[in-house]
DNA sequence: TATTGTTATACTCTATAACTATA
DNA sequence: TATAGTTATAGAGTATAACAATA
């Protein structure tokens, strides 16, 4: 006797099981991305959570990283080998250590967004109306800034 | 001067930004999830992959899991710790060794689906009516055993 | 001899604890 | 004394290479 699986009828589970079908595929992608640019998948996450405009103190990247301080120190070392990122000092304090992203990082850093942000075959092969139609309806849920990182 | 970034057009890509920002913070809770059932996220997306019904052997699973033999034997031992998995022979070739799910695996196995599958409350926010517009439009893309693996 | 899986070992990434320099 | 960051060190997870058993 097999003890059969309960089935889904809440229509928001439905979804939610279509969408993560959905992007299993591109999430197991990552790390072949990451090291497309010679990085590791945690130097790539830390690029991507850099602002080209305002370089932030080491200790609140261990915040937005969540990670130990230690380790911020070894991903912004990686960064910089890469040309990627810079320490600077601190104006007003000389024990904080900001970190910028150089001209550099911000165009590999634009250029992983886009491969990152390039739909997959199957949603392009959606009809427009089809794909407006999603887009109206995700936007009502999704905070404008989240969507464009 | 700042270079300003290309702005996105193309419908499909907007999709794909709003979908990706969607799915971003469950992501984010895997290990978590992992961790709740005793599990490192490795051994855990294993688990996820064995099928209840048939036993594969540690090659096999390699290929699956896209990581080498020698962890394969690793993970399994960590299945096989928490009574999850358990090895067995391969009636025709004595250098194989099956790997199959226990009952108590199956069990956890299904609730850690029903944890993963559970809509986030902004999903659960939207109409029914627009709950069953996205499922209409996904299920054009999504085959059907990808959406209830 | 070739293949399956394990063991021995090394490397990568992350964390904890001790340390340096500023405040 | 407290805080920011680094360095020293340990641990988890993954890979490569050598090995034993079987084909």
């Amino acid at each position: 006797m097999t003890i059969e699986p309960v089935p889904v009828h809440d229509p928001a589970d439905t979804v939610w099981r279509l969408l993560t079908a959905l992007l299993m595929v591109r999430k197991e992608e990552f790390p072949a991305l990451a090291a497309s640019f010679g990085l590791n998948p945690g130097a790539m996450h830390a690029l991507l959570q850099l602002d080209p405009e305002e370089p932030q103190s080491m200790s609140s990247l261990a915040g937005a990283w969540k990670c130990d301080a230690s380790n911020v120190t070894w991903l912004v070392d990686r960064l910089e080998e890469h040309g990627l990122a810079e320490r600077r000092a601190h104006p007003g304090d000389r024990r904080i250590r900001t970190v910028a992203l150089t001209r550099k990082g911000a165009k590999i850093r634009s250029q992983v967004e886009a491969r990152m942000y390039e739909a997959p075959d199957n949603l392009r092969a959606l009809s427009l109306r089809d794909l407006e139609t999603l887009a109206k309806i995700l936007r009502k849920i999704v905070p404008e800034d989240r969507s464009r990182p």
